[in-house]
RNA sequence: GGCGGCAUAGCCAAGUGGUAAGGCAGCGGUCUGCAAAACCGCUAUUCACCAGUUCGAAUCUGGUUGCCGCCUCCA
């Protein structure tokens, strides 16, 4: 039980050594609240999704927070073009949110704050900083003095006279250094507020973050994580702030994620190729979606096209074809072994070397593999010591997709969805497809095969595929 | 301009010092009336290029080329 991490503040991977033994305090960014999640978020909330199931699985008691940044500029501005008050598009996302994240079967975090539920956290926090002389008002505002955080860019790997150099920042003369960020910002008129020392105003982005990880899991935690956009400004302020204010180690191992391109693309608004979620598993079944975002490791980028998806689709529909296949055994006991693997442990080596599933995939499928070689090899007189192969495999392949968050129906009703959805997409009645299929099988019966192929192919073109098996013939909906 | 990442077969993708996982596609085969599914075999003497360190490098060092990201809201 040694895992390895890779920090993204020591560009190393490390082995995982919490604060307190055995129990784990996660932060994760999650999304500001003005506009529908797209594939970027669900990338990033399955691998830390899967990250929390993982580590839960090895002993850990996880207390995994996610928030939501449920005011904003960004989030001003969305409310004011619609005409409706922040809460009421920030209730609408997270909403949303929820639907999608359901959808895509990522687990609730522990706890899930929302930064206008901890502006009295904030607020102290500012005030600290304040009192160190680490932060100064400034018109109702309240910035954090870059220059007083020796530190600052530790985790970015950027120096603040080489970034003035190139500056790309708006100079706002005011303030002592351009890259002195707002941790309070003053309200204009209508816009939403709260009162504080330093006049009616709501915090700047960073700082919720900082207030809320403090009071919910301690000034010091162990794992903290997010987009690799995020990595500067957000959490090299954030580690200035928190640091700056209580004095400690904010973060033990910072984990961060890579993009998903589109077509090799860049997502952006400006290219128009944002893909939301709620649109994707229109299309994809949503187990398909996460085997895809869990086929390249996590820090590296990752290509959403359609033939990728398809392979994923593929993939997942190999192992649910392998594990109906094992249910229909004669004899088999159901999933009350629970004992685990080989199998298990090798994807563990995977998952323990910087949580690497595409390599803990490679496990998976090679099993797979094996298992199937077992079962054709055997027919159908398995030896007690196939069975017992076929067993553990199977439970393995099932834990493994616990992790995973996949495999999460039984394979008949992965299949039942299957054919419903190509039904509906081709709209097609399925007494049609079972008439054809007697049809057919009347015909073989009379060894009619030209007859017999011509259905077939009549069924190919509408996207169904047969397998006549020794219990009968079983159609499938190619998508 | 500053900082960082990546380059592995037709495609996708693991592998950070010990002699190239896995998936897809392709070809050949087993099975099948024929298929489908599944399985077997073949498919990178080689890891962008050049030099170096080493008994040994895809893996380390230096350089070259190409692609990408961050520095502005961004997962």
């Amino acid at each position: 039980m040694n895992i390895r991490i890779f920090n993204t503040l020591t560009k190393k991977k490390e082995f995982f050594e919490t604060v307190e033994p055995r129990k784990v305090r996660m932060y994760v960014c999650g999304p500001t609240v003005y506009d529908s999640s797209h594939m970027g978020h669900a990338r990033s909330v399955v691998v830390f999704d899967v990250i929390v199931r993982y580590l839960q699985n090895q002993g850990y008691e996880v207390t995994y927070v996610r928030n939501f940044t449920d005011i904003d500029d960004k989030i001003i501005n969305r409310a004011k073009e619609l005409g409706i008050d922040t809460k009421e598009l920030a209730e609408k996302y997270i909403k949303e949110f929820y639907e999608d994240m359901d959808a895509l079967n990522v687990r609730r975090a522990t706890l899930e704050p929302r930064a206008t539920e901890h502006i009295g956290d904030i607020i102290q926090v500012v005030q600290k900083l304040i009192e160190k002389k680490m932060a100064y008002p400034l018109d109702g505002d309240v910035y954090f003095s870059v220059e007083s955080f020796k530190e600052y860019g530790k985790l970015s790997g950027r120096k603040l006279e080489d970034m003035e150099a190139g500056a790309r920042v708006a100079v706002n003369e005011r303030k002592r250094n351009p890259f002195d960020f707002a941790l309070w910002k003053s309200a204009k008129p209508g816009e939403p507020a709260w009162e504080s020392p330093w006049g009616k105003g709501r915090p700047g982005w960073h700082i919720e973050c900082t207030a809320m990880s403090s009071s919910l899991l301690g000034e010091t935690i162990d794992i903290h994580g997010g987009g690799k956009d995020l990595v500067f400004p957000h959490h090299e302020n954030e580690i200035a702030q928190s640091e700056a204010a209580f004095g400690k180690n904010f973060v033990r191992y910072w984990i961060h994620n890579g993009f998903v391109n589109i077509n090799q693309e860049k997502m952006s608004k400006s290219l128009g190729n944002f893909l939301l979620i709620k649109d994707i598993i229109k299309i994809y079944l949503p187990e398909s979606i996460r085997l895809f975002l869990l086929s390249n490791h996590y820090r590296s980028p990752i290509d959403f096209n359609e033939k990728a998806m398809e392979e994923a689709s593929g993939a997942l529909e190999k192992i649910y074809t392998f594990l109906e296949r094992v249910e229909d055994q004669p004899g088999m006991p159901g999933k009350s072994d629970k004992e685990t693997g080989h199998l298990w442990q090798q994807f563990c080596d995977a998952m323990n070397d910087d949580f690497n599933t595409a390599q803990g995939l490679g496990v998976l499928f090679s099993a797979v593999r094996n298992l199937n070689r077992i079962l054709d090899e055997s027919g159908d007189q398995l030896s007690h010591e196939d069975w017992e192969q076929i067993k553990a495999g199977y439970s393995d392949v099932l834990e493994i997709g616990d992790i995973l968050g996949i495999f999460k129906q039984s394979p008949k009703s992965y299949f039942e969805q299957k054919r419903q959805k190509g039904l509906k997409d081709e709209a097609i009645d399925p007494k049609l497809i079972e008439k054809m299929v007697d049809e057919r099988t009347e015909a073989r019966k009379a060894k009619a095969w030209t007859k017999a192929d011509k259905i077939r192919d009549e069924l190919l073109d509408m996207n169904i595929i047969l397998e006549d098996r020794a219990d009968g013939t079983v159609w499938k909906y190619n998508d």
